[in-house]
DNA sequence: TTAAGCAGTGAATCGCGATTCACTGCTTAG
DNA sequence: CTAAGCAGTGAATCGCGATTCACTGCTTAA
């Protein structure tokens, strides 16, 4: 059965959640799962194998709600601010676990599964970029540098609060408008 | 005589530039200095200072570079320019080190510096961006958080080129383009 | 000239988590 | 009922880089 294989992912993902990379040893994951150490490996032929797979389970619940966030709401803009709320609201709500998939140090192997995180948000920007430059919202631009800039910004501004404690309550208000002008949208040009 | 500490200290700026943080062992950085690896500790007290000091001066000399460049240019629009130019042409120029200071895992300490060395940027940023309010040229908005959110767009769209392998030519143009309007400077705020 | 002291040596040791493996039960097909 | 096979055990082993340390030479000051 693969109910274990899902088992043993979430007890990565609730330690990852609670202590970072760092808390997902293979043994802590093991002890997590309420199995020994050595029964991972049934599974998972590694912990490369465990901790991409690991990621790619984090990534895709993250894409899934800001897309799902996005599908709500009408206009453009609307859509933007749903995606930046919802992407650092959540961020925020799980600090730790945000910070393992933005910025905490990692091995290779992960690391290339955190670009491909990044790539997947990048691409969700890009597809709504280039709707707003053929609806002639917003200016011509390179759809997909835009989309991977706002990536980056967002992460940036949340990494800082992440790594501290707490986060300015305005933070998401804010990136929000940063977020609007760097488009070039049409409206909240300023303020 | 402390002139050995700088040899040590440039030894390991060679590995970081050549292989990156993962070149950085401490035989390694001894067998690059031509001493054996004990000797490295008649100078640092062990990893965590070296690897610390490392990026110290790494950073300082880009952060230099950058604070020089923009001294150069006028206007804040050319003084931007000036900036995003310098910080990513250099990083295109030298992409493993710059993978390095910017996104490649490494440990807790390290992780440390690197935080410093973004805000270190981001407050170089901040002060143009309240410059630019001042004067009436940059619409209000909150500096800090914007100075962080340019620091993130610029390192995020030049992770890509650097862990793949080449960048397209525009990327700096493009770059510099979305950086004015993401301040909401009010020429190029189109195109 | 001598002795203290410092830079440097490099093999041995440590620490730490990943990985292995001989072995234990349970489950199931024949 | 029996034997094969699979999930799971957990202590031993590995790998790998950081760190230590007894020892070697050079330099310098008395």
């Amino acid at each position: 059965m693969d109910a274990q294989r899902a088992a043993i992912l979430e007890a990565a993902v609730e330690l990852l959640a609670e202590h970072g990379y760092v808390g997902c040893s293979m043994s802590g994951v093991a002890a997590r799962a309420g199995i020994a150490t050595g029964g991972v490996y049934r599974h998972f032929s590694g912990k490369a194998e465990l901790v991409a797979e690991l990621f790619r389970v984090v990534v895709s619940r993250e894409v899934a709600a800001v897309e799902q966030a996005a599908a709500g709401s009408g206009d453009l803009t609307s859509r933007i601010v749903a995606v930046v709320e919802t992407f650092a609201g959540r961020a925020l709500k799980a600090p730790r676990l945000a910070y393992a998939l933005l910025a905490e140090p990692v091995d290779a192997v992960v690391e290339q599964e955190r670009l491909v995180f990044r790539r997947k948000f990048a691409e969700v920007f890009t597809k709504w970029v280039e709707e707003g430059m053929r609806a002639g919202v917003l200016p011509r631009q390179d759809a997909a540098l835009t989309a991977a800039a706002l990536v980056g910004a967002v992460a940036e501004v949340l990494v800082g609060p992440l790594a501290a404690g707490s986060a300015d309550p305005d933070t998401i208000p804010s990136l929000v408008t940063f977020t609007v002008r760097a488009l070039g949208g049409n409206d909240a040009r300023n303020a």
